[in-house]
Order: structure tokens, then C-alpha cells, then sequence
DNA sequence: CTGTTAGCGCTTTCAA
DNA sequence: TTGAAAGCGCTAACAG
């Protein structure tokens, strides 16, 4: 920068005004442009620590995850990428122990996303006070706001599909009951049961983690119910895939005999046998929201808890249909027992 | 750091040293306590920026990804970052164009390792020079040097396993030519077909992207050849999938029609139907060598390629089995061909 | 073993 | 519209 103060033949002082882009034109167009010459002739290349030093901003932000391997937070970090990318930030992904990460990212980062399930309070008390934070997909009480998508809205969206297709005995593989997503999801799901007038069967709740092997011990026990449910929808797509293995292993035929419906439309979902109807949820939009909240809190604005509004949508692929006859009119089943017995 | 050395009664510098960790005891066991006592008493952060801008070095490597959707490059990332971890950085994932990306990494890191697929010659100029760098799972002529796992030999494994099995029509559903995973993977396929006394029938070899889809249309084609492959090999998980469902499309059996081995063995390998049987690569060892090499780079020393040489796996499940009867016996066909045609 | 000193490269008052 | 000057917090000679 020196340099170039000298290649213009002005001060650093004013060499600084003009790199930063700083808006208010209190430079004469052609001392800026010698500048702005000299710099490139230069291929000057700013010291960010310097300027961090300064400024005290790195102009970079960091999203925590649960897990890589998760699809599904691979597009909430696009949406976040994106939207951080536009404002000039950069994002951190990371994963692992939350306290310890946020040791290691502490000073580096001007504002922390946090999309890690987390049991409780085991957040460092400087997140969401020195570092500000929003939490993402997972709300909680506390101090740090949180961006989340409508869970139960698309959990009922799912309900709803099946319940029309005329499915009553329904089934819920849920996630983690001391995640906010397993919850709201399972709320949702009993919420619009109720609401379309069916009974809850707790048997027909099965809770455990968001994975294949999980989704699959979930099913089978549903599946070794009597009378089985002839429908189950998945918090999330990898339990989906769990369940169609477990269906398969049992014998038990898609959709003919069990319709299966899972949550965020993966690319995988169209390719897996049968191909796997699901709810479609916002999660890209939930990414950028939560970087948008994220930098008000930077800015120092108050910030509140989002909710994001995109509506969601339901695939049908192959994996749900109508529930077997016997099942489609279990009314009429009874009477005819009933008439047996008469007769 | 000043409010340290007051309440320990010494000068900053000496903070300094004892706080940077710095190995060489030149400080009195006594003093060295009075300091740590006071930093922890404060609280004591240390401002990286500062730190960086004195010592020039950020302690963040960069990994640069093709796609963050692909479950294999969370594994690189895993043993990557824990490589990263125990030698006091932090690894910072991030997708998207090089250049792009280059330019708004440059000054925040202190090396980057490159795992995207390139062509060829976009790397900017101060990759590899003024910002040391490794290439993961690919290597280039150029300067970069880089940490590849010995895709041919993983390929042969997958194929010999076919081989053994009885099969002879051999097919591949490669990945795309102009990456280096996907020629040296194909080349393996080659190399073991020759070695097994095997041709290589232009017509089974497909490529096309590490996608489901293109697995999906290779498959199509592919199982339309006459006569048809009794076996195909894809090099990744995703065009297995695809590949799967190609056969289910076509009502083509599996294992009994056709075996399909896949490359990399994901989690959810053994949840598709059937489960897939796949070559495992060591993915967690490459990420891991990679931080090493790249440590190694900025030591200054000078960095050679390196193979990952952690024997590659077959995992055996229900893809795979013997080719149907009529092809694991051409011999025997023919001849009993000709003995008709002999009556 | 400890203190003194200079300065990393940049931003930002303040004064001209 | 530009220049002078101070200093962000830390490290690393070097001297004592």
C-alpha cells in the first residue's frame, strides 16, 4: 500500500480511502484512478489480518453441522453460501463437539450459524454474546434467535397425502425426540392426524436417529404390529431408505401393502425402489435466512425468530398409493362380519 | 495481554512467550504460574489478527470440493480435518469455482487443498506458489503436488472379484474422462480385464458424471447391448444407485441377471436393493495425507506425490453373485451347439 | 530469565 | 480533497 501511495505519488491515507470502495467520493476522479492503476500495476493484494486487526471484522462467518454426511445440510449450506458470498463473507463449515469448535473459531469469525443438534445448554456463554448466532433448523430457549423451516406444516403436508389417498392405520418413524426437528416433525404428524380424525397409536410412533440403520429397526417393529400400519412416513430420508430395506426384508410390497413417505426430497429419492414420495422442504431458502439473520446481529439490529414461509411441497413417486382394499374400508369389513354373525 | 503482564508484574513479551506455548523454558516456573493464573483471571483471549499479521500465518487450511451432496468427499473431509485438528488448524470447507474461491480464501489461509475437478489449466497463478497447495484424489502435471489413492488397484479389485465369480462380459459405467479419478479408475477396469484374459468391449464401457442419472442412462444402454453384460463396475456410489434402479426399470434381476459392484462404500451401500456390493477406498487416509502433505508444504520442505497405500476392500453383498447359467458356461454352450449340430 | 524496542499493514481520526 | 499521525494486539530480535 505504501507503495503505491508512492507509484501514485499521494498518501497510504488516501490510497486506503480508495481500495475500500469507500462510497463517499471525497477524491478527485483522478487521483483515485491513479491509484487505482498503480494498484493493479502493482497486483497489490490487501493484508486481511491487518485490516482484521483494525476493524476488528474477518468478514468471515462459519455454519456447524452434525454430520457431512447428512445431504439434506449440504443444501442449507448452499443457501447460506450463497447469501454469505453476496454480502462478502466467507463460510466456514464445521463440524463436531460444539464447544470445542467454537474454541477453535473463537476470534475468527464475525458471526456463528449453529445447525448442530445440541443437548441443551452446552453452548459456551460467549456464543450469541461476544459472537453473535443464530440457530438454525433447531430452535431453543434462550438467548440466540433461530431460523427454522415449518416442520409441521410439511410433517401434516405428509400426513395429509397418505390420509387422502384414504390411509388411517399411519405410522411415524420419527427422529430424535431431543431434537427440535425430530419433535416438531412428530408434532406435526399427530396434529394433523387428529385433525383429519384419526387416533394417534402410540405403538405406531417409533422414535430413534436420523439414519438408515434406525429407520430400519423402526420399520420392522411397525411392521410386526397387529394390525400393521399401512402407511409410514419418515422424518427424514435416510430412515425412509432404512424403512423401504426393513419393508423389503419382510416381504412386505410397495405400495401395494405399505405406502412410504419421507421428509426433504434428496436427489437419491427418485432412484431408490420404489422411488420415494416426500414433502419437499425450503432448506436452501432456510440457509440464506439464516445468514440474513445473522448478519442484523452483526450489524447490532435485534433479531427475531424466523419462521421460513416457503410453502412446502409433496413429490409422489412410487412409494405411496391407496392402502390395500381391506384396509381402505375397514367399516365395511365389519358389517360384513356383523351380517356373518347374524346370519 | 498488557492487563496480564500488569497483574502478573512483567512485561508483555514474557506473557507473550509463556502464552504462545513456547517450548524452550526460558521462564521461571514461578513467573510462567503468575501468568497463567492472571490470563485465566482475565480471561484472557488472544487476538488472531494481531497474531497473524505479526507472524503471517493464519493457522486455517482451505479444502476446495466439487459438491458437498457427495457423501464420499465427507469421509476426505472427515480425515482431513482431524489431521487438521491435532496439528492446531482449522479446515475450512468450501464449494464452487477455483478462482472465485482462490481470490476470496487468499490471505485468510495459510494452504488449500484442492479436491475439485479442474479442467486443466484454471488454477490461478498463486496456487502453488505464493499459497502452498495439494491436490486431493486427482493429481496434474503442473506443480501441485498431490495425494490420490490407488484408484486402478481399487478398479481391479472390483473387477477381479467379477472375474472370480465367473463372469467374462464385463461392463463400466465410468465416471467422467476429463477427471483423473475417472480415467485411472477406467484404466484399472482395463488393466484387470487384460490381465484376466478378458476384452474390452468398446461398447461396455460407458462414461458419464458421478451422478445417479447418468448412471441410470449408462445402465440403460448398456443393458440393451446384445448380448449384455452379466456384470457392470461403476466408479461411484451415486451411478450405482443409478445403475440399480436402470435394472429394476428393465426388470433385469440382480445378482441372478446382473452383478453390480460399486465404488466406495457409503453408508447407505447396504440399504439399497439389493445391497450393494462395493470396493471401500481408504477416503478418511487420503483426507488425512492430504493435511499432512500440505503441512509439509508450508514447512517449506519440498512435497512429493503421494499414493495412499491402505489396501482397498471388496465388501461383498447381494449385488453380486455368479453369472446366469447360460454365460458361465459359453464353452459348454458351444459345444453343445456343435454336438447338434454334429446329430 | 526478563525487559526494551520496533514494527507487522492497515484504518481513521484530525488537521491542513 | 489530501496528509500526518496514532495505534489495533501481538511477536521476536536483541540487550541486559
Amino acid at each position: 500500500m505504501r507503495d503505491i501511495a508512492e507509484a501514485a505519488g499521494v498518501d497510504v491515507s488516501v490510497v486506503s480511502r480508495v481500495l475500500s470502495g469507500d462510497a463517499r467520493l471525497s477524491v478527485k476522479p483522478d487521483t483515485r484512478q491513479r491509484i487505482l492503476d498503480a494498484a493493479a500495476e502493482l497486483k497489490y493484494r490487501p493484508n486481511r489480518a491487518a485490516r482484521s486487526l483494525k476493524t476488528s471484522r474477518t468478514m468471515e462467518l462459519a455454519i456447524l453441522l452434525p454430520d457431512l454426511q447428512n445431504v439434506a445440510y449440504a443444501t442449507i449450506v448452499q443457501g447460506a453460501e450463497a447469501r454469505a458470498s453476496a454480502a462478502g463473507y466467507i463460510l466456514l463449515v464445521a463440524t463436531g463437539s460444539i464447544p470445542e469448535r467454537v474454541r477453535m473459531l473463537e476470534g475468527r469469525i464475525d458471526g456463528l450459524l449453529i445447525a448442530s443438534a445440541t443437548s441443551g445448554s452446552e453452548l459456551p456463554a460467549e456464543v450469541g454474546e461476544r459472537l453473535p448466532a443464530i440457530l438454525v433448523n433447531r430452535r431453543e430457549s434462550g438467548r440466540i434467535p433461530s431460523v427454522v423451516m415449518n416442520d409441521r406444516e410439511v410433517a401434516a403436508l405428509a400426513v395429509d397425502h397418505l390420509v387422502m389417498l384414504g390411509h388411517t392405520r399411519i405410522a411415524h418413524v420419527a427422529g430424535p425426540q431431543e431434537t427440535d426437528t425430530g419433535r416438531r416433525r412428530m408434532q406435526g404428524f399427530a396434529e394433523q392426524m387428529r385433525a383429519s380424525g384419526l387416533e394417534v397409536v402410540p405403538e405406531f410412533v417409533v422414535e430413534g436417529p436420523y439414519t438408515e440403520a434406525a429407520g430400519f429397526a423402526s420399520a420392522i417393529r411397525l411392521l410386526h404390529a397387529k394390525p400393521r400400519p399401512t402407511a409410514i412416513f419418515t422424518a427424514n430420508f435416510a430412515s425412509a431408505v432404512g424403512v423401504l430395506a426393513a419393508a423389503r426384508r419382510l416381504g412386505v410390497r410397495i405400495p401395494d401393502e405399505l405406502s412410504v413417505v419421507g421428509f426433504d426430497d434428496v436427489t437419491m429419492a427418485q432412484f431408490v425402489d420404489p422411488p420415494l414420495s416426500t414433502v419437499r422442504s425450503p432448506l436452501a431458502e432456510m440457509g440464506s435466512l439464516a445468514v440474513e439473520s445473522l448478519l442484523d446481529a452483526i450489524a447490532g439490529k435485534d433479531v427475531r425468530d424466523v419462521v421460513v414461509d416457503v410453502p412446502p411441497e409433496l413429490v409422489m413417486r412410487g412409494s405411496s398409493g391407496p392402502p390395500p382394499a381391506i384396509d381402505a374400508s375397514p367399516p365395511e369389513a365389519v358389517a360384513r362380519g356383523g351380517r356373518t354373525r347374524q346370519a
